[in-house]
DNA sequence: TTATAAAGTTAGATTAATCTAACAAATTTG
DNA sequence: CAAATTTGTTAGATTAATCTAACTTTATAA
């Protein structure tokens, strides 16, 4: 069982992995604020927890397990904060430190109700995937709509909430998975965007909607300049 | 800041000085399953922190903060297991491991959302009271009702939920905060009872419902023999 | 009321997580 | 390529929370 300091090693470890490709002993310490010296004796560890391969003076890399269990404690971190706010109205503003206090508790059932209670997410609504059961990021990394440009065409593919009332108003505007739209415009002082789609040539969507709709960019048509 | 160690420590020193009158060192070890040196050490280091008064060989008490801090740690459980049961889902049996857990969170915001979430429940659906905020247990311990034995006249004080359905229904039921109740019977298969009231000579209550009234019972008029 | 038992204390060790100081290896650069 | 810089390692100390062993104080009881 990784105590709680263990497990933000880990989790470091695969953040970094994940946007760089070697990661070296300062990178860790600096990233946790922590000593080389501490991050040293402590990668020792994480070696003999069989979670990590270090040889002296190599490049860090988590084994098979380690990758494993730090997808798992970011599962954990991004279904909090998503529950955080959408269950329980927190600003996404405030949900990050308790969130990094949360994902250490031990209880699947705890994380597998608020997976439920959301709708299985696919990724938060910063468009960053939500690790699965099975440790696996989706490869597909999605983006919230509100980070689209004008005259892109994007795939309508993932929802970061799935409550009741927002499935309702989706139908309401004949809004379905896989759906293409076009961004038309958007709006600079409250991120509302008007678009356009299958019998819809002009539906404006609130910044709160933009931020919620998970969609790839189309390579093919990208934006006139 | 109190460690979870700590926090956990004043809980034990918090329940045991309400369940007992003094508290000996072997009590508290007892307790929390540690050996009297590691009792006696962190005793010390409790003292120093002015969470509790300590004289070698003297029976223990907490100080005016060590009670407010534990009091707000057992609020912080209370909480979490109701918000546990009636939010997420979760069956009673299950929620009280993940609830030490919880308690050690440093979050004022997210238990005051479970607190608003919940209807500010004054007790537990055991009867056990929640401190407020300000560290008092309230002194009148409530009881659900479904513990109450036939011939019993009780008075409907606090819900342990209040849900808007569970409003609605009580409602429906001519049953509001105040109301004098009178147990008629108890169905021992399925937990329901039959009780009267204002207007209501005979109304049968699901075992659900009752355990979360909670009533005091009227210290006149007891259960007949 | 003294002997025995129970309760409490002290001393010293261990493990996890951290630090600083000193040294060694690897990399960069003049 | 050798000097300088960066990066990594080792050694040794510290704090929190735990333990066992040995000893002392308080309480019980014959």
């Amino acid at each position: 069982m990784a105590s709680p300091t263990e497990e933000n090693y880990l989790k470091a470890l695969f953040n970094l992995a994940n946007s760089q490709g070697e990661i070296t002993l300062s990178d860790l310490a600096s990233r946790l604020q922590v000593s080389l010296p501490t991050a040293n004796s402590m990668v020792k560890s994480l070696q003999k927890s069989q979670w990590l391969n270090y040889e002296k003076y190599k490049p860090l890399t988590l084994t098979a397990e380690g990758q494993l269990l730090a997808a798992s404690i970011i599962r954990k971190h991004r279904l909090t904060e998503l529950f955080l706010v959408h269950v329980m109205k927190f600003g996404w503003e405030e949900v990050h430190e308790v969130a990094e206090q949360i994902e250490h508790i031990h209880s699947p059932k705890f994380f597998e109700r608020m997976d439920e209670m959301l709708g299985h997410p696919a990724a938060d609504p910063h468009g960053s995937p939500i690790p699965g059961l099975d440790g696996k990021l989706q490869q597909q990394s999605y983006v919230p709509l509100s980070s689209v440009l004008p005259g892109q065409k994007v795939e309508l593919l993932a929802l970061s909430n799935s409550s009741a009332e927002f499935l309702e108003f989706l139908n309401s505007r004949g809004l379905s998975l896989g759906l293409t739209l076009t961004v038309i415009s958007t709006e600079r002082f409250d991120h509302s965007m008007v678009v356009s789609y299958t019998d819809h040539p002009r539906e404006a969507l609130s910044g709160t909607v933009c931020e919620r709709l998970l969609v790839r960019v189309h390579s093919s048509a990208s934006a006139a300049h």
